[in-house]
DNA sequence: CCTTATTGCGCAATTG
DNA sequence: GCAATTGCGCAATAAG
């Protein structure tokens, strides 16, 4: 996103220059009654011409309380509120996405807690059960896989470690 | 923290009335000669002399250019920037935050598969032997627990859905 | 009461 | 050329 070789440029000046506002297109301004600035504009030099003169100079030097300035400055006030409103909004909600991602996050692991819980229980069974037929029958070679399956504790013993 | 009640306050107007900002200690500034304002204070308001009447007038009401204000202001700038600095490092550690709790997510569901995986398979072998006990022998009332088992699919039936 | 921290806002330069 | 971003300073307020 952008750069920001503002600083490198030595000219940081963009200071309260603006000096005023005026303009009747603002509504409530100057509740104290602040000083004003007489406009010290240089009126119209070349010829009054307006909006880029083709080959002229550039626009007389009327930079300031041009009716052009002040509404380009208008739009772009306006555009910088929605874009920092956006920027905002968009701040919130990558914190509630965190806060959802938690909420989920738990209940995620809530359930990988409960699934290896149940693992435990159902291998204790087998067990149990293994020890029964040996106890009461005598072990035919039975060629199963009750051996193998005492060692299919992947990672549920180790739980919640990961 | 904090509120933000300014829009409210019908004064909407801190517009460019710096004016100017002249002073010593500043470097580059005015870069196409602007005009500059002397400032035109109220000289010490009607009725009632504020801050500091009693020893003498001092800075009274040179609220600008003075030592003192564009001391404040710098100050002032700084803290800003520092603020602004934390809050965009904020905005970032949060991002990272929102990719950490991604992936991490994404880990417990596979492990979630996983186990449930595991207990479905369990799950079979234990069937497969209570048919072949069925099969080969008769029952003997055995007082286990085999038919609660059976119904131990509590959530591992549904699996990697949520 | 003073200092610092936040916040909204406008300006100007830059970016897309 | 225009809207969107971004850095910055100012002033009002909140917080300490």
């Amino acid at each position: 996103m952008s750069k920001q070789l503002q600083q490198k440029i030595p000219s940081t000046d963009q200071n309260g220059n603006s000096v005023i506002q005026n303009q009747p297109h603002n509504s409530a301004l100057n509740p104290a009654g602040l000083q004003q600035v007489p406009q010290f504009v240089p009126v119209s030099p070349g010829g009054g011409g307006k909006a880029t003169p083709l080959s002229k100079m550039k626009k007389s030097s009327s930079d300031k309380n041009t009716d052009e300035y002040r509404q380009r400055r208008e739009r772009n006030n306006l555009a910088v509120k929605k874009s920092r409103m956006r920027s905002k909004q968009k701040a919130q909600d990558t914190q509630q996405r965190v806060d959802e991602l938690k909420e989920e996050n738990e209940r995620l692991e809530a359930k990988i807690k409960l699934l290896s819980k149940e693992l435990s229980v159902l291998k204790d069974l087998f067990l149990e059960h293994a020890h029964n037929l040996a106890d009461n029958v005598q072990p035919p070679a039975s060629g199963g896989g009750p051996g193998d399956l005492c060692n299919n504790n992947n990672n549920s013993g180790s739980n919640s470690s990961q």
